[in-house]
DNA sequence: ACAAGCATGTAAGTAGTTACATGATTGC
DNA sequence: GCAATCATGTAACTACTTACATGCTTGT
């Protein structure tokens, strides 16, 4: 169903399941993912709908392609659900499943080590994003707030995703701390010295963990927002 | 595969698949859904596969139910799968792809509409998440860093709800705030006089539109973070 | 009598993934 | 000759949704 309608909305110019599938990894794999054994069917699907429209073009390189485009039809269908408001679906996040249950576990440190893996996937999708924010930055003096109303669309989306994100790493970096803190108190329990949790502190975060060396990397060039 | 894991983590308690439809409605929905369609045949896979066990119960009112619980064996898989590493799908945002392409609509006020129905929906699920925070915090005066260990994973969960939805709440101010601006600045522009802007500024936020008025309303008791 | 809540399920359909098959062209 | 890239597709499978069927108990 949403997929029908991006693909509806991303032909509005001519592409070729190809170039979409381009179009989902490099612009918009942010909030949205599609193969290209899901991108051919559903294109013949609209086309046989009359929501597209397709023609025979040549390639450079490789075989013939098939160019679509939407149809009149297929437009109104896309401004019917631009315009039937807000589609939010249910959340479905694994991880957060997985730390819910973590105390399975029994250890803390496997936690901590999770949390730390997780920021880094964050930090490193936050930091892809960072890099189109800049760049776009730097070749158009108009971003973000004088763009031409697709590209301010466009931007707007983006923002999402580096607030989000940002929100996603500022949480993991939290989560991290108050586990540690925890970590230290029990230790210091167990040796009933009052001192050896400053102790167990510096060791957690002084050792050579490189993942944890590359968390302090990553937490450079991480926002404030 | 995520569900079957979750389904096994849940179960270390005993529990019937209108229980567990239960803890996804009331406790864990921000980050997981399931039917009741979907539940129980997995909870019979799970069975024959060795990983859950079921006995027949009686309930107070209605026919009797079935108790499933986890076996050594199903204790064992979702261990493995705790350790696996942090389980990140792809994300699927569908209304950020219909922000994307809300250009097709060529009306900024469509968008401002849009984004303000959403905030809607951010806030709310804020608000009821916030109330659990509260509840517990009154309850419990180990509440939040001093709570036992599985409580303290599933405070973990919490935090990342409130974090994640106090950040779409701010962009969705935000942008709505960025969209007005540049509709102010329209507005001067097509009248040509210069302090047009600041009227239509007034306009736009002093009306009688109720659903600005709800906004405003859910904004008092939004998030700094 | 009937609605609401407890309780378990099946059937049909949609959405998406993984694996595989095919074939052309370019650069090394 | 071979890998990489361009290009289109099918088949089998997994995950999830919507709609429906059934039946029991309690309160109004």
């Amino acid at each position: 169903m949403s997929l029908d309608r991006i693909l509806l909305g991303l032909l509005r110019e001519p592409a070729s399941g190809y170039d979409l599938k381009k179009v989902f990894d490099e612009r918009i794999g942010y909030f949205w993912a599609a193969e290209l054994s899901q991108i051919y069917p559903t294109l013949q699907r609209l086309e046989k709908k009359g929501w597209l429209r397709s023609r025979p073009a040549d390639s450079k390189r490789g075989r013939g392609r098939f160019l679509y485009e939407t149809t009149p039809a297929g437009g109104r269908a896309l401004r019917e659900w631009l315009a039937s408001g807000p589609q939010v679906g249910d959340d479905r996040f694994a991880y957060l499943a997985q730390l819910y249950l973590m105390n399975e576990l029994g250890d803390l440190n496997q936690t901590v080590q999770f949390l730390t893996r997780l920021r880094d996937r964050f930090a490193r999708k936050w930091e892809a994003l960072r890099a189109i924010d800049r760049h776009w930055g730097e070749c158009d003096p108009r971003y973000p707030d004088d763009l031409p109303l697709d590209e301010f669309h466009v931007q707007l989306t983006l923002r999402k995703g580096l607030l989000s994100l940002a929100a996603h790493v500022k949480w993991c970096d939290e989560s991290i701390r108050r586990l540690r803190a925890r970590l230290a108190k029990e230790k210091s329990h167990v040796r009933t010295l009052p001192r050896a949790s400053v102790v167990a502190h510096r060791r957690g975060s002084g050792g050579a963990d490189p993942v944890l060396d590359s968390r302090r990397r990553a937490q450079r060039r991480t926002p404030a927002h």
